[in-house]
DNA sequence: TTAATTAAGGCGAACGTTCGCCTTAACTCT
DNA sequence: AGAGTTAAGGCGAACGTTCGCCTTAATTAA
């Protein structure tokens, strides 16, 4: 690997000083039309490229962005982060920004320590923050050194800092909008623990759409669980104990895998989904298209929220300005399949 | 925010020059231990931290290494992105380097800009590459211009250069082995088209293991197609339509998509997957472990692989000498679930 | 004619490090 | 006592930029 071509080399071709070189690539230089092309032919020649981490200590930014986030448990995926990530880089590089991903660690302490040395090195100008908890020690970090950043999702006590959040409830209004219109008037769900901040907002929609509708709601109705598989075929066995006229006719589902677990249950009770039980899932995974029944589902737009989030975060450390309004909501869509149709 | 604190800042503090304190901070120093304790007194005071752009500039060293893959088809998932990323990452922090993630063009030109504009720039150190092509021209570029790089998987003729690959072809000999230890004679297989330069792979372990139990195999017993659900759900058709006497007892799958529309075939024919055909699938994605019944896989380490790459390459970094052997396999791992139990 | 304006580009300084060589004083050895 | 050695740390230079102010000569205005 030979030296690499500096604007000094290129000034000496072109007969001028190096800091006129400098001013010209970047678009701010007073200069005659001739000398202009002189350099820009020398800089062709040599094949110069402006050094980053020089042109960075310089400017004090690094147009680079920081990301981490919890890994799937084993066994189980994350249906979006492909789709999200691959959002937010294609519209980070459209403004020469690029990403800094690093392990993200369940020990509190430790993860705080990855943002403080990133931090206090300048290694990266902002970050992207997921699945924000309650009282995020990392996000107070970032509010209390004032160093920008966005998150997707939000705590459950919202804090006050910027954010994009999937629209849970309108999701599941949704969901129950299409329900009550095939007929249905026992609508039960298959929920998350009470403490779940995501669980809560979306299950407010499915109050409110019941509400409505003047539909009824029962406790019993309400099935709640670790949001996994095992969680919904248990949710849907209770709901099949209770006595049939008690029962509800269809199922809203705070996740795919949850729904797949109740359509199993049905199915090994002989019972037909869509016909005997309409089941609707949330996250719209690639399974959801493939599962026999197909699973009627709700589908976040992954890869607009990370194109999104990243405009966002870029207006903001261009122009210095927090957006406004810093906290926005995106509507999922309902894809309706074979698991709602009688 | 206010200005950073930087070595003079600790050096007028603690009385030495700034080159001293940097010396200290870099363990190279020779100082007497009260000076040393003056100094580290003074970092800790001042909560010093070195300035990475600064330093980066001056050993022309980065720590960070360049990252793209190619995004997930709408409505498919790769099943181990996440896992392979934090194996990487956590192994990466190890040693104190990052990731520099970007996103992939389809439109080789433009993917290949990504990569020389990171090069040019002096942006990384290094890079990882996946799903390498058959003459890839990002590694082509790579090697030609000497930068360092390791690929998860290696291209059709092997160019020569520094990968970590799964051993597919042993996948498929453990798959074979069991399904030959319960008594299966008649073997199918269901494939990607020829040109696979992975299913090729896996395919010879298929046939290998075949020869080692003198089992027969036929054409027709081997379908192939994209590699969807689809297609082994065809597959399955075609093979179940071969008179009894005549068609395979088992099948294995070159990913679990395919096992999966295999299985799903067999359900509607009203046969009892295990019992009647075996099924074995390739990645052991999540959905293996959930299905009814649940599907007998090869699972692929994809954390260790990532950390393992990681490894490797920072090795490399460090020592300015290409790790030898530069080419490993790693084996995969049969488990064994419903739809090969009888 | 003279002063003011403008166009074109030069130049010093700074961003925060690391590297290698240099200086000084004290200590050791014969 | 004098030469050689070592410990402790100073210091100039360089990494490749950008920024803001300065200089020079030519042009314009009155």
């Amino acid at each position: 690997m030979t030296r690499q071509t500096t604007l000094k080399d290129v000034a000496e071709r072109a007969k001028v000083s190096f800091q006129t070189v400098s001013k010209v690539v970047n678009k701010n230089a007073n200069v005659s039309p001739e000398t202009e092309k002189r350099i820009w032919d020398a800089i062709d020649e040599l094949n110069y490229h402006p050094n980053y981490t020089a042109r960075s200590l310089r400017v004090q930014k690094t147009r680079t962005i920081g990301y981490s986030w919890r890994p799937s448990q084993p066994g189980r995926y994350n249906p979006i982060l492909d789709n999200f990530l691959q959002g937010m880089f294609r519209n980070a590089e459209r403004h020469g920004y690029y990403f800094l991903c690093f392990p993200f660690h369940e020990d509190a302490e430790k993860r705080l320590g990855n943002y403080r040395d990133l931090i206090n090195s300048k290694r990266v100008d902002a970050f992207i923050l997921s699945t924000v908890n309650y009282q995020d020690p990392c996000a107070e970090y970032l509010l209390e050194h004032e160093i920008p950043f966005y998150a997707f999702g939000r705590s459950a006590k919202p804090q006050d800092f910027p954010f994009i959040d999937v629209d849970g409830g309108l999701g599941l209004e949704l969901a129950v909008n299409h329900l009550a219109e095939l007929g249905h008037q026992h609508i039960g769900a298959i929920a998350w623990p009470e403490d779940s901040r995501v669980g809560n907002d979306r299950m407010e929609g499915y109050f409110r759409a019941l509400r409505e509708h003047s539909l009824p709601t029962q406790n019993n109705w309400i099935q709640r669980g670790e949001g996994d598989h095992e969680t919904g075929y248990a949710a849907m066995e209770a709901l099949l104990n209770l006595r049939p006229a008690e029962r509800p006719s269809a199922v809203v589902c705070m996740n795919d895998e949850m729904a797949f677990g109740a359509l199993a249950k049905l199915q090994e009770r002989g019972l037909k989904p869509g016909k005997d039980m309409g089941v609707v899932g949330f996250d719209d995974v690639p399974a959801a298209r493939l599962s026999k029944p197909s699973l009627t589902s709700l589908s976040q737009p992954a890869d607009q929220i990370g194109s999104l989030i990243m405009e966002r975060l870029i207006t903001w450390l261009e122009t210095d300005k927090q957006p406004d309004p810093a906290q926005e909501l995106i509507p999922p869509h309902l894809v309706v399949r074979e698991s709602t149709q009688p």
